[in-house]
DNA sequence: ATGTTAAGTAAGTGATTGCTTACTTACTAG
DNA sequence: CTAGTAAGTAAGCAATCACTTACTTAACAT
């Protein structure tokens, strides 16, 4: 057996990756510290030399997570000035992002952790009002460029793109992932978007 | 301390009943034989009475939950033979069901049971499928009439539609229940049906 | 080489989990 | 009135939870 002693932050990114790991594979309530460690070929209380309580390891994967959809929003914003192209690159991206971390959707909109812990459910609020505000600002400037019909307020326009995607991740998520999340989530977002366009005739 | 003993199957109701409002308000997986027992005023062992497993109660959960939303469903689709009214009846009820009963949501999207409860995936599932499939039903006869666009398939329709009451929903039960989520799926559901109406110019 | 320190372990703690056992009491048919 | 049964309890089971304590060792600077 390989001892294989690591230097604590890259335990600790480990950590964090695991319970993300776990999350998915068996759901963000039973990721117990005993498993986490046991993912990991760790003792459980070795978790404890690098976090002081598990309600910490939790914090920083809340962290790591907002972290990493902020910067791969504003990467996916800041690649095209069109606003239309700027919602497909945005929603592109959040799919990616859930592909890549599929604990994602269960842990954004799943109340079992936030049931006790007033910190972790206001940062996932958080995040979830910065990417519908990402959308309402690139929705209202296509309404602007006249890209996209002006008779339906950015705002509604924003619940209906962000439920797509939301509705697809969870029917991928519980359906086994038998589809490519990115191209359902895009082909129904051009469906939508065409719908949305503004009539040129 | 009134000792009222109850009959078993108005027990077994009451058992049933406590898991559905302890889900929504901690979680299912947090819904302990305990935090049931206590939560009706009995002692925990007497949970086992009446259900020989844990595993049981969450079945008979799962099968009062298919059986009211079918009801529902059926009822929602005989009131009119219009099929945008239909459709429109139908997610009403569907919006009206998780207001009812707030556990709906979690219990039909979340993972959290199903990963080692293999029956209870299925039922959930087969659910989601009847509900999917009778908006597919609607959406087509829609197509049909004239009252829909054609050119989008019935179940991409359906998805969107599916995806917004979803949407609505898990919006509604984050955010503290701060709207009415009957009122604000409806008004959603209105623009939607707007976009997706046939052109008549 | 050696001393310090950070990373790890073994073996516990009390609390809580689902579930069982042995016993009790309320209700009801004869 | 009484006996049988359905519904309930008190107490405890092994397993698991998050977490602690006392001790060990790998890694690294000097």
């Amino acid at each position: 057996m390989a001892t294989m002693r690591k230097p604590a932050d890259l335990r600790k990114a480990e950590i964090v990756a695991t319970i993300l790991d776990l999350a998915d594979r068996i759901g963000p309530d039973r990721v117990t510290t005993g498993a986490v460690a046991r993912a990991i070929g760790v003792t459980q209380a070795a978790l404890f030399r690098h976090f002081p309580t598990k309600a910490d390891m939790w914090g920083a994967t809340a962290d790591h997570v907002a972290e990493t959809l902020s910067q791969a929003w504003a990467d996916a914003l800041a690649q095209s000035d069109d606003p239309v192209l700027g919602l497909q690159s945005l929603i592109a991206t959040q799919l990616d992002r859930i592909a890549a971390t599929p604990a994602l959707p269960v842990l954004l909109f799943s109340r079992e952790l936030n049931v006790e812990n007033a910190d972790l459910r206001a940062a996932f609020r958080n995040l979830l009002a910065a990417f519908h505000g990402h959308i309402v600002r690139a929705a209202t400037a296509a309404q602007e460029s006249g890209q996209l019909r002006r008779n339906i307020p950015a705002t509604d326009i924003a619940v209906l793109l962000a439920s797509l995607v939301q509705g697809v991740a969870i029917r991928w998520s519980l359906g086994a992932r038998g589809f490519p999340l990115r191209d359902e989530g895009l082909r129904l977002l051009d469906i939508q978007l065409h719908l949305l366009a503004a009539r040129k005739d």
